[in-house]
DNA sequence: GTTTCGGGTTGATAAATATCAACTGAACAG
DNA sequence: CTGTTCAGTTGATATTTATCAACCCGAAAC
């Protein structure tokens, strides 16, 4: 973490996180003001579960994995973090502690923003108080999702899920490559790693995908779409 | 559902939404003119996942069960509602559909209140926008941690979880009735209702807990709560 | 009182999934 | 170049959990 911000100012910044457009210029001066860039080399932690939480986080480039620390030192990931999204634990408006930790899958260039000033706007700026709402409940039926996907679907509609994940909301592409590793991938779909193994092995002998070593290219998205639907 | 409302104002509600208080007297009048009373006999459903949302809904008495209609007709029971809590699904806020089903367990009184009204709060009320994040962001923090547990628990540490949640969060005693059938507490924790039925069992032979017809009465909280943690 | 029905219960079996152990191969350090 | 390490892979096996079929039993219906 170095001291010195790199990028000028939030106005210039591309990836912005979209419900700033509710701020004035006045209080995206005040963000812009309350605001600490900060590097990090892969693997490296940015949030730690149960640290106390008073900034919201986002990433400039880069992508990052979301995951809980449970039970018996197995780790649950529940998304991929990317630039344009706002990394904001729900434990914020709680216990004000992290429900969650943050590690860096790449090199990642983030802003930590002060979470004092983001309660300000709430109480201040409706619009903006209303588009907060708006994105915290998306994440929440997000998460309902993936609860009864969880809960319903067996092993290979899990992995289906998880590959469309990334197909579909991390690379809005068909072709791309596999940051998790299959311990990892387990992780996120609750299975051991020698299941994903196996599953990808038979989607791959299917023709539904082509797995590299690094990389995932969906070759029939609508079977694998058939199979995250059906479980 | 008849249409006329039984108690005569919020104001003397012994039920009311704790956020509530952070309304004005004049606020509140307008809370109470959108408000829409309605009973339901046991197992009549109160909200229907995908139905337009137009209403926050709150138990005056009662208790009902809150659950997901997820794939081939199985269902997840998300919580039980009971009054004093605010049932608003996120869909409010994202696609204005309900995203799940509340049905009556017991006989239930419940108010519908307009949404477009709580919206207006949010708008120009500060601390009650505050107030509705917080309970939101609660809602969240517990749907992670079922979540996980659900995830990294096995069948006994998942019921244990279920009974101490009703023990804990919803009668406020360790000797409670029974609202659910074995069917739904396999629902509810993600097990077949056989399983279900094999567990409490077990729970009783090893003195854990009393199980008669259709009542749970926990013996020994402490290998209880040991076990809902262990997984 | 008898029938019917649905939830609860039980045992036997099948399916899903994890675990264990062994091996492979690529990357890296020395 | 060689040894080491670690993720990936594979097959065998154990564990967990669901499914199926049968039976029980109390309550509502006739």
């Amino acid at each position: 973490m170095s001291g010195k911000n790199i990028i000028d100012s939030c106005t210039e910044c591309t990836s912005r996180w979209k419900n700033f457009e509710f701020l004035t210029k006045k209080e995206m001066e005040l963000v812009n003001k309350n605001r600490y860039e900060a590097s990090f080399k892969p693997g490296e932690i940015m949030i730690k579960q149960n640290s106390p939480a008073s900034s919201a986080l986002f990433l400039s480039s880069g992508l990052a994995k979301v995951y809980i620390e449970g039970i018996k030192g197995r780790n649950f990931i529940m998304s991929i973090a990317k630039p344009g999204r706002m990394i904001m634990s729900p434990g914020v408006y709680v216990n004000s502690r992290h429900t969650y930790t943050v590690s860096a899958i790449t090199a990642v260039q983030a802003c930590f923003i002060s979470f004092d000033v983001f309660r300000h706007f709430v109480r201040t700026n409706g619009a903006f108080a209303e588009s907060l709402i708006e994105d915290i409940s998306k994440k929440s039926l997000r998460t309902h999702t993936r609860m009864v996907n969880l809960a319903h679907k067996k092993m290979p509609g899990r992995l289906a899920e998880a590959l469309l994940y990334f197909a579909d909301e991390i690379f809005n592409k068909d072709d791309f490559e596999m940051l998790l590793s299959r311990q990892e991938l387990g992780e996120m779909t609750n299975m051991a790693k020698e299941s994903a193994v196996r599953i990808l092995k038979e989607f791959e002998e299917s023709g539904i995908i082509q797995s590299t070593s690094a990389g995932i290219k969906i070759l029939d998205k609508e079977k694998l779409n058939l199979i995250s639907e059906k479980g």
